[in-house]
DNA sequence: CGTGATATTGACAGGTCTCAAGACAAGTGG
DNA sequence: CCACTTGTCTTGAGACCTGTCAATATCACG
């Protein structure tokens, strides 16, 4: 029943138990897809240390938190598993040969790692934990017939779909044809936006457990010149970033610079 | 019956019917998943001018030419057909207010736009004729269903849904961390590998009707750094280009360049 | 207090863009 | 046949954005 889960793959030294984010995050379970087609419970509070196994409309999932950094489907597995994210932030990348890596999406509470999974392996991609993850994993097959099954399942389905190519559309604009602060504005705008929809925070300030290496990885940056930006921008007194809680201070500001 | 079918929205200035490309594209209907699953009869030579409209396996259809760098289907057009590019080379792009584009995949003879387009409108994304093409529009519903009733149509669409991603996340990489020369490089590998494919050409010479703004739009260059860059590959001997036919001289070196 | 991960800062180099001018081919209308 | 337009391609000069490299600071943690 566990031949799916590979995430024991160490890939980076272990990052234990302990954690040290400042932040707890909350799951939220109220736009998840697995809970409206009816094959997940929802997340627990009093979830046991290491993975555990639920049934939920016959469809049998395993849960299971990850530290922050930590790996969660390994860029090589060719696993049959849907994977979802129910509470923390954790990035979804493609990675290459030489070490380089793109961040394709963060994943907040609640998000499916990619529509695609429904589909395929997505081989090539690697889902990693940014602060402490709760990350449920469903069998594929099983997933996709009570997606099939449910009458909404394909309008669920188009809706993924089209914001996952809309996404991909925005962020092959900014890598073509998009300023370095103009990627970093509009970076920071949506993990806004998406942030408010979730439990992590609300308005103005929200967690903000991501790494300059991440939004580099995100914007095709180097750390070095996300550092300078960043800089400027709290310079500027557009964002307040301390303790890993954003603040934007200036939102016209950033948007003028995000339309740029 | 032609309410979904709306390409006579003038973009550009019209290019009448006499395009001077010096190449003919034939179909290819042998990977076309449209004839796969039995909603098309196959492309034939005879077609009159104007679009006509066809049936098979119950599937509505209309075909229609397109002269060269004319729209397809326009990027604000919500209309629920999916479109197949039968003969000549198209590209689907997204398009900004500021007149910026952005190129997110070439299209062959045989190919459907993008798998999107069975499930949603793909709103923000135009398809142009970059040759001469010959589109067929299927209405979505109808063809959604075939795809559904098809015994393959499942692994139909993992495999166009997988090889999209794949190539949205190579190309990510190719504007995150690659330089023009092997942007650029590994475009005419692609479109060579492509190409061999189709009917449109074989081996190391192939029908190239792509103007320098094309390449621009795709690798996220100017047409000026592309020219520059191009030039090189030709004073180097590594391709040869003139009359809209691409050589490949020398293979390896280019797959140097496209590995850096 | 040492260690590793992360963040900051400055100097410098280099790749790519912008701007501008011109070449060339094809088509148009006289 | 010629002038004219349009689209495409070419070339050069200079500016600027971003990367590279290196040194240092800061922080969490054992």
């Amino acid at each position: 029943m566990e031949t799916y889960d590979i995430e024991t793959i160490p890939l980076r030294p272990a990052v234990l138990e302990n954690q040290s984010e400042k932040t707890r995050y909350l799951p939220s379970c109220s736009g998840c897809i697995a809970k409206e087609i009816g094959v997940c419970a929802g997340f627990s509070a009093n979830h046991p240390a290491g993975r555990h196994r639920s049934v939920t409309g016959n469809v049998v999932s395993t849960g299971q938190y990850f530290p922050a950094r930590r790996p969660i489907v390994h860029h090589r597995e060719m696993s049959d598993i849907v994977p979802f994210v129910c509470t923390g932030w954790a990035v979804s990348a493609v990675v290459v040969p030489s070490g380089k890596r793109r961040i394709v999406s963060f994943l907040l509470a609640g998000e499916i790692a990619s529509v695609n999974f429904v589909f395929e392996s997505c081989s090539g991609r690697a889902i990693e934990a940014v602060s402490e993850v709760y990350c449920r994993k469903f069998r594929r097959s099983e997933f996709q017939a009570a997606l099939g099954a449910h009458p909404q399942g394909n309008s669920i389905l188009s809706r993924l779909l089209a914001g996952e190519r809309e996404s991909s559309d925005q962020t092959h604009l900014d890598l073509a044809r998009r300023s370095a602060e103009s990627r970093i504005a509009r970076l920071v705008l949506h993990l806004s936006a998406r942030a408010q929809n979730s439990a992590a925070g609300r308005a103005e300030s929200f967690s903000f457990p991501l790494r300059q290496q991440h939004i580099a990885d995100a914007t095709g940056l180097t750390t070095v010149h996300v550092c300078k930006i960043m800089t400027r921008m709290r310079m500027e007194r557009y964002i307040s970033l301390a303790n890993r809680q954003m603040r934007i201070l200036d939102r016209g500001a950033l948007q003028a610079l995000a339309d740029q």
